[in-house]
DNA sequence: GTCTATACACTGATAGAC
DNA sequence: GTCTATCAGTGTATAGAC
């Protein structure tokens, strides 16, 4: 019993050191890109020394790769609220909510994933090739039915898609620049809603359907 | 006049050499980032020695700022194509198209602009809080008027800006996510029409205009 | 103006004491 | 598991020959 209390510890302990890092590093590689990232830097923000960073991710790029890999899962958790089950008004509406409370509580990913693509994803183009592509033909599929259906007006749906990731994930990415814009100030909850209802309202009412 | 002919020609190779530098520069910062963009490689791409590019340019900083003016320079060049004398339908849509233009002539600069701007802004901030801050105040007015007026829905500008950027940049800085999801082709001039017209028709339908 | 050689600083990673 | 000291490699920038 004493061991196994010893070795659950142990495993806490890694583990909580584990999610400090990654957190810290989320935050560096966004702020400073892949190669200003240094482990110094990192391990100053986590609070840590900089031999600590290395014990527990082998390399700077398997701590990058975890990151990167983590944001995608959330992002894909979130892609489940994209149901076609629920119709395209309301299918749409929640996965643009998803999409906009994710932009607001995980700004940070979102700037690593956009570095990453920018820079041809080098870490998780595999990914872009399997999970996401499979995604994004299935709801094209739907959303070419509701289509057919007159459901909605007739748009390509990979633009439609990319309208959504794009509208939602700028207020991630460059939220410095909306910031600038609004009196150096961050968005306060009144005008995050107002943000998410005026993306769902254009968009929605651009393909022929009127906000949930 | 011997003199003077030693002196354009002079001047005219430093002029020729600047702009293959600026070019290399540009394509490197886009897709390694500030740090991971070396001199060594920028001299690689302009296929001039390491050496040269400090002539030139002083320091890797002010190669690269001068890189960051000069797409902020076009796009504020772009933008006045949103001449509002033309009315919400035409001045919107002449600005999307110009905007998509930009994002398939210039992705780099585009790349480079974004993560100057997840960055959090260290080379631009001035420019932001001076003329696009003054631009994007400028043209809200208009929009407001418009509302006002009942010629368009009534929407919070500032999102309606944040829109057309956002969705029109999108096809230079995810431009590699776009193409893996186009079976790894880049875009046809057919298939760039086609983003064109969707990108437009749902934002113009989306605040109560048909595209023009 | 051009280019080679090099100085100087910094970074990722690790060895080894605790 | 933790942390200090250090090494090997790489980067910016420049000096100086041509």
């Amino acid at each position: 019993m004493v061991s196994n209390t010893v070795s659950f510890h142990k495993f806490a302990k890694r583990s909580q050191n584990q999610k400090i890092i990654l957190a810290a590093a989320e935050k560096v590689f966004a702020e400073a890109g892949y190669a200003g990232a240094t482990t110094q830097l990192i391990a100053d923000v986590a609070n840590l020394p900089k031999a600590n960073i290395h014990y527990y991710f082998k390399t700077k790029e398997d701590l990058y790769r975890q990151v990167v890999y983590n944001i995608f899962d959330i992002w894909m958790e979130a892609a489940s609220a994209f149901d076609t089950e629920l119709g395209p008004r309301e299918a749409l509406s929640r996965y643009i909510d998803k999409k906009m409370d994710l932009a607001r509580t995980h700004p940070y990913g979102s700037k690593v994933w956009a570095t990453e693509i920018i820079h041809g994803a080098p870490i998780i183009q595999d990914y872009l090739e399997g999970q996401l592509l499979e995604w994004s033909q299935d709801r094209s599929k739907h959303i070419q039915r509701w289509i057919e259906n007159g459901e909605m007006d007739s748009i390509d749906p990979a633009h439609l898609l990319y309208m959504i990731w794009s509208t939602t994930q700028h207020y991630a990415d460059f939220g410095h620049q909306i910031e600038t814009l609004n009196a150096g100030k961050p968005y306060s909850d009144a005008q995050w809603q107002i943000a998410k209802l005026s993306v769902k309202t254009i968009i929605l009412k651009g393909i022929g359907l009127t906000p949930s």
